[in-house]
DNA sequence: CACGGCAAGAAAAACGTTTAACTGGGCACC
DNA sequence: GGTGCCCAGTTAAACGTTTTTCTTGCCGTG
């Protein structure tokens, strides 16, 4: 691939010059000095402490705005163990799912002062245990995490700082996610309202607790109404078995398709329009999760949608109060989620 | 929004305790103390200073692999006036062009050894100056950025850190960015080829630079073979204003609609086929940056991809260069684009 | 053999904060 | 009028590194 490279000057506005050196970030000390008070009284008073009088707290004030003087998080981090930024431990931002949780998750995070440190293990535990290496090395204050794997890494255990789970549960852990068992009945009632009675299942793997809690659901909600013709596992990304792939087009007299989530309805929404299957009108599908891709395929995906902004909020709120100390109030939060209705379902 | 919390124990394996305290992150003071010698010696050991003998030195590291000792960023960012941490600062991640970036920046910083703090601006010169400013008092060690807006906001000036621009260049500002000119010129051969004359422009905001390079780049390919039936200005997030709307479902003897990017051209192909204009067959439609939307609407989308990881590697790599202050190379880095075809154009 | 130089390591200072310990003066109380 | 206390500060120590300076012993050399 060419890379075309504009040279000229090479120096940018951008780098650190000896110029640009004057501008050093003012310290503690300069307010103190420009006040004519110790380094403490300075601290004390930016910190609200209450060894220090109205007039010289009113002066210092001043100065530190004057100066544009910010703490240096570093310093402070060592000296109170304590940094202000929280890690973000995901699996994978090309699934739109991750996206609009990350956003909440920083945009929330900010709104506190928290800096927030972002680590995309590519669905890889190896990847995933660096990036907690790496977290706890920069001494984050805490973690929010989206284990990719049922084990439990070394670095978590070493950590030593709170730690909120979301959308994927473990043993022991403070978790925030949705109610997939309610999303699962969801579907078996709409299946049920729209006429639908024989079913093919695509459901995501057995050793992902939400898919299957999505699954048993759907199964459990009127187990003598439905009957299930097939039901396939595949991954989570959405990539479809040759095993797959050949029940899918067989269909066995299956007039509703159940998807584990929405990546895997795409996919058989798209296998079955190349193959010159109509949707829905020779098939219906249902996914789930409504990520954005749901509303921009045709047919658009019915499908089951998670708060997720809500998710990311929560996250942050619930790992804020285990970072304080302050109302460890739950363990879990589990959020209701919806039926979006769209046009990848036709009632029979 | 029912929220249902599962209370019983609060408290979580990820929590800190007190019994969780006995494992503390060691120190170089243990190290030291565990093979009986400075803390000094174990710092030269450690960062490969010449002046401590080949015995002393195996011990040490063998010690601290021991120990499971890494050194205390905040301490090591105290004394080097570095961090070893850089700020990604974009302007919205469901946009699905940023994540791809996001993702390989993560991965390629971390393989350095440097962790990425996330910032999401949702598209607001203030949230961007915030997340800026937060940076800046974190003493980041470097910034990639892609700039909501035309202004340079204040913390970048007093930052005194190298910042490396991607997608959007500013004047003085090291850029790594795709050749939009090229992009927009490959598209109109690709019209001609197809045999389009008369085409509708669907162009992004007049402020944007990529925006302006790509409708550039192709009306001034073939000036004289292509005619231009109208151009309406539309929002980079795809939005379509009434005029552009009134003007699509017109069409004005347009058989080829240029979009200034995917989300534009995505929007415009939802919007004719509620109309019931089939697209290629009535219409066709071309966009720009194969986002991962281009290949599952249909008909997919035929664009011009940009080499997303490229970007983000170069982009690292950049900034690494000028944080290291070695062999600042270039200013510029500009990547071909490919032209990606799909089935949304139709041979006339 | 005295002395310079060098190698290997120790001691101490420094980075910018916070906080515990201390100081001095004013004032209330017995 | 002494005693003790509180107020409003100051001094100094501490956090975990790196780096500069200092020490010690050894070796080679004149």
């Amino acid at each position: 691939m060419f890379v075309g490279v504009y040279s000229g000057s090479t120096r940018c506005k951008g780098d650190r010059l000896g110029a640009d050196r004057e501008r050093q970030m003012a310290t503690i000390k300069d307010v103190a000095a420009k006040v004519g008070v110790s380094v403490a009284t300075v601290s004390n008073a930016l910190n609200d402490k209450p060894n220090v009088g109205s007039t010289v707290r009113r002066k210092v004030l001043r100065a530190a705005t004057e100066l544009g003087y910010r703490p240096h998080r570093a310093a402070q981090a060592m000296r109170k163990g304590r940094t202000r930024a929280i890690g973000l431990v995901l699996p994978d931002l090309t699934n739109p799912f991750f996206p609009q949780l990350a956003q909440t998750v920083e945009n929330k995070a900010r709104k506190l002062g928290l800096l927030v440190c972002l680590i995309d293990s590519q669905d890889s535990a190896e990847g995933e245990a660096d990036g907690l290496t790496l977290l706890a090395q920069h001494g984050v204050d805490g973690i929010i995490w989206c284990p990719v794997g049922p084990r439990i890494p070394q670095p978590i255990h070493t950590l030593g700082r709170p730690v909120v789970l979301v959308d994927r549960p473990r043993p022991g852990f403070a978790v925030v996610h949705s109610n997939n068992l309610m999303g699962g009945r969801l579907l078996a009632e709409y299946a049920l309202r729209q006429g639908h009675r024989r079913v093919g299942l695509l459901s995501g793997p057995r050793s992902v607790a939400s898919a299957q809690q999505r699954r048993n659901g759907f199964l459990t909600a009127h187990p003598q109404r439905l009957e299930i013709a097939w039901e396939v596992r595949v991954g989570f990304d959405g990539l479809l078995s040759p095993e797959a792939r050949a029940v899918l087009l067989e269909r066995r007299g299956a007039t509703l398709i159940v998807a584990g989530n929405d990546l895997i309805a795409i996919n058989a929404l798209r296998l079955l329009t190349q193959q010159n299957v109509r949707v829905p009108d020779d098939v219906s599908i249902v996914g789930f999760d409504d990520i954005s891709w749901a509303r921009i395929v045709s047919p658009r995906l019915t499908t089951i949608a998670q708060p997720l902004a809500a998710i990311g909020t929560r996250a942050v709120q619930l790992l804020q109060e285990r970072m304080s100390g302050t109302a460890i109030a739950s363990r879990a939060t589990v959020f209701d989620v919806t039926l979006v209705e769209r046009e990848s379902v036709k009632s029979i």
